[in-house]
DNA sequence: GACATATTTAGACGATTGTATCAATATCTC
DNA sequence: GAGATATTGATACAATCGTCTAAATATGTC
């Protein structure tokens, strides 16, 4: 389990286009003006996020699409399952 | 879901310390000998997995006994499953 | 109470981080 | 190619973070 992952995931603005993406892909452009900060830190976190593998891009002409890497999240599920016993299979189901 | 959460995950040294209290629990003085730095900084990080809810304590004459708050880590699970899709109850087994 | 042990608190310091502004690159349209 | 739009890169700066040392608090033993 990779470092950068769970320094990602330490920021509340990176969580926030992590569940903006969960709805549908988005641009760099739809995602940064969501937030009341620059563009260029809006793409810095997308940087970071795309450092952790947890988001991948595809340039669409002008555009880059974000869009979820959700093998990532898995893996993040296994760490807490495995190591910690974090959930069982039934609960998750109504969570 | 508590930005403290997240952030307190996000060190490499705080989590090692969570998998140290998964085998058993331990005083202060048994978790600060398994890392290289100061006690009192490995005070500092369990005062953040304090904060977090992620343990717990228990004072034992002198010695101050800390033990993993699983409940916390099933939320944490469930906060990825519901919001990323990220594990499916079968696989979740062999992992 | 005096001393030893266990742990935390306080304060300081260098490193990292989040954000801002400005410049650079890439694509599209004309 | 020139200009417009989309996005990132470079640099700077204040805030946060991880660690340190030294002091403070709590408990146990004599």
């Amino acid at each position: 389990m990779d470092d950068s992952l769970f320094r990602a995931l330490a920021d509340p603005t990176r969580r926030k286009i992590l569940e903006l993406l969960t709805e549908k892909d988005r641009t760099a452009g739809e995602i940064a003006e969501q937030f009341p900060i620059a563009f260029a830190s809006v793409s810095h976190h997308l940087g970071v996020l795309k450092a952790a593998d947890l988001v991948a891009t595809e340039r669409e002409g002008q555009f880059i699409r974000y869009r979820l890497n959700t093998t990532v999240f898995q893996e993040v599920v296994r760490y807490f399952m495995t190591r910690f016993g974090g959930g069982d299979q039934k609960g998750a189901e109504n969570a």
